[in-house]
DNA sequence: TTGAAGCACTTGTATTTACATGTTTAAATG
DNA sequence: CATTTAAACATGTAAATACAAGTGCTTCAA
């Protein structure tokens, strides 16, 4: 007993994820990957404890967070169900609404290369001094389905601190992976506008459908770890064939 | 001490809600009334623990709430900083595009009087065999503006052991509140299948637009604490002039 | 055979204690 | 006076403990 606390306290300076999220994201892990089905029950609390070595509270920790983001529905009496549904892009994600779609086809491609800019002149969320006369980064992204394209999606990151980003590879990656992996900066929440409104030329162009059709609108802003760091995204969506799907 | 923890135990049978439920709410309450403006500090949780008589735990239980919620930011070292982000309907709220809508202008006026009903044909949420035999109540309401009509809201609620609900008001009062007054059902989470379409005519008729304009169509399946127990909206809404907006 | 009681196991609530780590401010030092 | 240092205070992490309350299975008695 005493022997595991002396070392976890020699471990504090050098390994210092704490241990309710490694739990959570091996857990999450697990669940998206299939360990634990849809609809199964996860180990109880205490077999939890048993094999993680943690107590309670910090096993309660983890499964709470996987329940606020939909991941699991706690029962009282009975355990934590897995619900499993996987979060593509953040915090919507994509799903098919024909039936033919099976788990992921979802292909990601950079549209060019991301390149240092200004800010647009009108853009959707008001801007620090800092982050104005840093300029950003642009990331062009088409998100393909099938081959059908249903996301056309331009971020905006800040360029504060955030070393050889344009040299990163985005192919088939997640942002969030990127910002996470390369830089230790985890998305932690953010806001976002939705709307629906019609293409122009160019997003019809993007999307593979005539102008004025229908496209869904979000302007996203992700806040993260890093205080004062949030980075920015406005997102073209072709729902004919697929709609976005969140929890909450 | 001893004798708080006494009256504790002693009240347990009567009054169940638990006290980080009960300063969750409070708390809350405070933050959408602007007792706590936006971007200002929420008390220590110490002060917290010494002013409602918890301990820390069950306050950071409280905070860990609003924060997930999106209603506070904690930071390390600083404090609770509060986002008053007011979620009107829900999960997603409505912000105007223009400037000219100042808080809330927002007027929810049924839409003839809920009626009991068989399921739709085809309805977007999977229901169980319970849900099907039981049949529903339809709620069917518009939101408006500023005189304008934004929202269209078809409301279903499964007719399980909801007694009198045809009777009740929704005049300006939100489903979610009435649910939890009257029947103590509270939404503990959900799904959402968000698209963009075209506006039919009755849809166009509704929400004042031309038929074949974009209209943001939501389907929502709420869950709730009451097990197996859901219930679901379909709303329609006209993003020319205000958008949804939601934080994760 | 059936029904109810009881038990084992689950999550829910709550306290207490300890120390780590980030932020801010004020005092000490050069 | 400016800079550094330290203290005070904030949240973050983690353990150990206790009992309440819901679920489901088993057992026992009518």
């Amino acid at each position: 007993m005493h022997f595991r606390i002396l070392s976890q306290l020699a471990a504090t300076k050098i390994n210092r994820i704490p241990q309710h999220r490694k739990l959570y994201e091996l857990l999450r892990k697990h669940i998206v990957e299939g360990v634990y089905p849809e609809g199964s029950l996860l180990p109880s609390e205490n077999e939890l404890c048993g094999t993680h070595d943690v107590t309670r509270p910090t096993v309660r920790q983890a499964l709470s967070r996987l329940a606020s983001e939909g991941y699991i529905l706690k029962r009282q009496g009975k355990g934590s169900i897995v619900r499993s549904l996987p979060k593509g892009i953040g915090i919507l994600s994509l799903q098919g609404t024909t039936s033919g779609v099976g788990k992921h086809n979802l292909e990601t491609r950079p549209a060019g290369k991301p390149y240092t800019s200004k800010w647009p002149e009108y853009f959707p969320f008001e801007l620090s001094e800092l982050e104005l006369e840093s300029g950003c980064i642009v990331l062009e992204r088409a998100r393909i389905v099938d081959s059908f394209p249903v996301l056309y999606d331009i971020s905006y990151i800040p360029n504060i601190n955030i070393p050889r980003f344009t040299q990163k590879s985005f192919e088939n990656k997640s942002l969030f992976d990127v910002m996470r992996s390369a830089y230790n900066i985890e998305v932690t929440g953010g806001d976002q506008k939705i709307m629906a409104i019609q293409a122009n030329k160019e997003i019809g162009n993007y999307l593979d459908i005539k102008e004025g059709d229908p496209v869904l609108k979000l302007e996203r802003k992700m806040e993260t770890n890093r205080p004062e760091y949030s980075f920015y995204s406005v997102i073209f969506c072709n729902t004919n064939k697929f709609y976005l799907e969140g929890s909450f």
